[in-house]
DNA sequence: AATACTGGTTTGTATTGCAAACTAGATTGT
DNA sequence: ACAATCTAGTTTGCAATACAAACCAGTATT
């Protein structure tokens, strides 16, 4: 197996979805935002966002944060230190396969 | 939506699975090969690389044609035109998106 | 006090990705 | 010769997605 392959073979399957990589590219660039802004900026629907989120979550990747922005509700999004070195790595990853 | 956004979600799919994207760089790289040597190189399982292979076929993007080396039944693989533009547009998208 | 709007979550379904099981034919062993 | 094994794949069955439609709780509007 050419180094090639193996960085493809090894590239995070949770970042590498596209909606993901949307979503986690995005959120390395503000360091946090709504679920209205990615919602919007992605130009997702509401459902897939919330589970491609829950499953980011879920990864260790994002926090999520609810909260109110006076009396309507808020999600607050950030990605964690893991989610920060976990997209170094795809970005590496990539790099090193092309 | 950002141009990185947009790049992103615009990726080829059928390129984009790893497995996919393993056997298609190799593809590009070798001209022509054997269903056993892409076997060997990606380290995938026989019954998924021949998935791939139907799915990537079915997208017009790899060639497969059935032949003997001697009396042993040999598979030849190759990427179409199609497949060369479909990779090389992959690439760009990467390159715009990181 | 209905109706509609916000900001999401849950549910149902269709598509995948994966590996185990299968197949057809060639080879080897007895 | 005929059973067992090997080769080169394909098909099948299942578990995990990804996706959008439907839903829901609370707020604002008429």
């Amino acid at each position: 197996m050419t180094a090639q392959l193996l960085a493809i073979s090894e590239l995070d399957r949770v970042i590498h979805e596209p909606g993901r990589l949307m979503i986690v590219a995005l959120l390395s660039a503000v360091k946090e935002c709504d679920f209205l802004y990615v919602l919007h900026e992605t130009e997702m629907n509401k459902g897939n966002l919330s589970s491609h989120l829950a499953r980011l979550e879920e990864a260790g990747y994002v926090e999520i944060e609810k909260t109110y922005r006076g009396k309507v509700p808020q999600t607050l999004l950030r990605l964690t230190r893991a989610g920060h070195k976990a997209f170094e790595g795809y970005r590496k990853g990539l790099k090193a396969a092309f």
